[in-house]
DNA sequence: TTGAAAGCGCTAACAA
DNA sequence: TTGTTAGCGCTTTCAA
């Protein structure tokens, strides 16, 4: 239900009166344009007389200069753009977070490009309109394969950075060792005294997620059988109705979730269906969601520093500006943090 | 732990080479600048001849126009700026996503400004700042007091609009009914047979906020006691201290939440000290937090339809970018969700 | 259909 | 210290 109501009236002059220029602070301050300029920019000194006329004159006319103008004669663009098929899921926007704060600190802004699908021709088009505004740089993230293609559709001579994904030497990226955090975790879990650890994982990036490479590493080192990979989506009720399946088959005694909402939706199908973790089943997250520790058992997991990754991507996009040429990565260790939904495996 | 790794070479060009101009396409095409303007844009008809002739030439140049030089001649903007406290919290992050699917699909781009604190200074700086980029217009997002502030600081002759917040008839405003939705879930407690609801708060935009507003008038409407209002932060774990403490007052029977991740917070400091929810004690919360589903007990709750607002913020900004001056106000009732974590207080 | 000319709002280079 | 001149890259008249 939804409801507009129109108040007529007292703000009629806002749209349609054009904004004052600077020609126009020149003209009422009685000076010429440079010196309002020299007022604005510091660049050079003004007699405090009218320095002080330029100030009275830009007041009275509520003048703020002109972003497009400014932009277009100095080529320095302020606005950093990020390329992503999401906002609101943890991990993206607790990257993009951290991204916004290190370019906010920096003067730059960040603009959101959401791209839906992982097709050519939507990539392709999402690409041409970002670079339609006036950018300075493009941060790919690289989660999942909508990343893939935008990289693929970004023209060679504009500032990049990826975040996360495939590692390549053609751009430069920042990342998280997933691959050695999903080792752990499943080692720890193995450690434990579970035969094998069974995986659920999240939409990826390509055929086969770093995390899941690390879970697959682990098993084989540890000469443990390779259970068949349990494909959930983002939304964590597949995770539920995945735990729920899970809940009749006896051998499942450990399970690695793609990421810590996918691992509660499948705790709450266990126990819907009867089943007790850690104490029947542990099971396992990635990420540390904010929401891992109150809940109960409180999930053991990977603390992926989603902020810090961001703050990376957004310092080796900068180097690029700054005229650094060379291909860089910057690369973070994930701790594992251990809370109770695992332990050790129910003798039988 | 991070590490950074360079790897010099093959992009050495990147950075360095000017980008061309629509005056090299001109050239390498032998045809006139207002030619390939006319191709680029579609204004006007240009012979198939030297159209062919201009398309290869950008694709042979990798020409791509610059945004500052279009955006500054056409005085037409295609940036909104959305200015917020937070980009990570469910409310906002959500509220964002339906902004940017708005915009995108008019072809607009969102930027993200974050103000931390609610000081005059810092709105003021950061109103500066993003009105040097070249904005169409601005959202503020007033669920607290930095879209307060941010309103103050913000000259009169830029589009705006509100989300949230205190109602003005100065400025657009889309919101959602949250005083009669507080009523509703309150009322809806006290008819499970509750004497009096208990109230933990999430930091708002002014004094009390508007949720906070329907729970005391249920109670007043109710003749029920007005318990002391209890504050938490934006953080989950608050709730759980704020929990363990609430469970050793046995009068407390019934608690609504600011938000849901509170409320989850607060049943879990519940359960750690021993009292079952719903059994013992009551617990509601506010927006359906996408694990507010899967959260045992279920959370009842408000549904907050956060990308809706999103969206409605969004068109009653475009209408004053298409030179519609009037204010508007345009709200939504959010539909009371019962699950199982608030039932009849237990008989004593 | 095309090009020449003008101009968007600003900053930088140059003289005065 | 100041103003004049030029020019950023593009679109939009205006003639031809």
């Amino acid at each position: 239900m939804t409801e507009v109501s129109q108040y007529s009236g007292h703000t009629m002059s806002r749209a349609t009166a054009k904004p004052a220029s600077i020609a126009d602070v020149a003209r009422v301050a009685g000076v010429s344009v440079p010196t309002v300029s020299r007022v604005l920019t510091g660049a050079a000194k003004v007699s405090p007389d009218k320095r002080d006329r330029v100030l009275l004159a830009i007041d009275e006319l509520g003048y703020r200069p002109n972003g497009a103008a400014r932009a277009l004669v100095s080529g320095k663009q302020r606005i950093i753009a990020v390329m992503t098929s999401e906002t609101a899921i943890f991990g993206y926007s607790a990257t993009i977070q951290g991204i916004e704060t290190a370019a906010r600190a920096e003067g730059y802004f960040v603009v959101i490009s959401v791209v839906e699908n992982p097709t050519e021709d939507e990539a392709q088009r999402a690409v041409e309109l970002v670079l339609g505004q006036p950018l300075a740089g493009i941060i790919v993230l690289k989660f999942d394969p909508v990343g893939v293609r935008v990289l693929e559709a970004l023209p060679p001579d504009i500032p990049r950075v990826a975040v996360s994904g495939e590692v390549s030497d053609e751009v430069s990226q920042a990342s998280i060792e997933e691959v050695a955090a999903g080792e752990e975790i499943v080692r720890y879990l193995l450690s434990l005294g579970h035969p094998t650890v069974h995986h659920v994982t999240v939409p990826a990036s390509r055929d086969e997620d770093h995390r899941t490479t690390g879970w697959r590493n682990a098993l084989v080192e540890a000469g443990a059988e390779v259970p068949e990979i349990i494909p959930a989506t983002w939304d964590a009720s597949s995770g539920v109705r995945i735990g729920r399946r899970l809940a009749a088959d006896d051998s499942v005694t450990a399970i690695f979730c793609g990421n810590d909402e996918i691992a509660m939706g499948v705790i709450t199908g266990l126990s819907d269906a009867g089943r007790n973790v850690p104490a029947d089943v542990s099971v396992v997250g990635f990420d540390d969601h904010p929401l891992a520790r109150i809940w109960r058992p409180g999930i053991t997991t990977i603390a992926q520093d989603f902020p810090g990754l961001g703050r990376r991507a957004f310092e080796l996009l900068q180097a690029q500006l700054d005229g650094d040429a060379a291909v860089a990565r910057s690369t973070s260790r994930p701790p594992l943090v251990v809370r109770e939904s695992a332990g050790p495996p129910r003798v039988r």
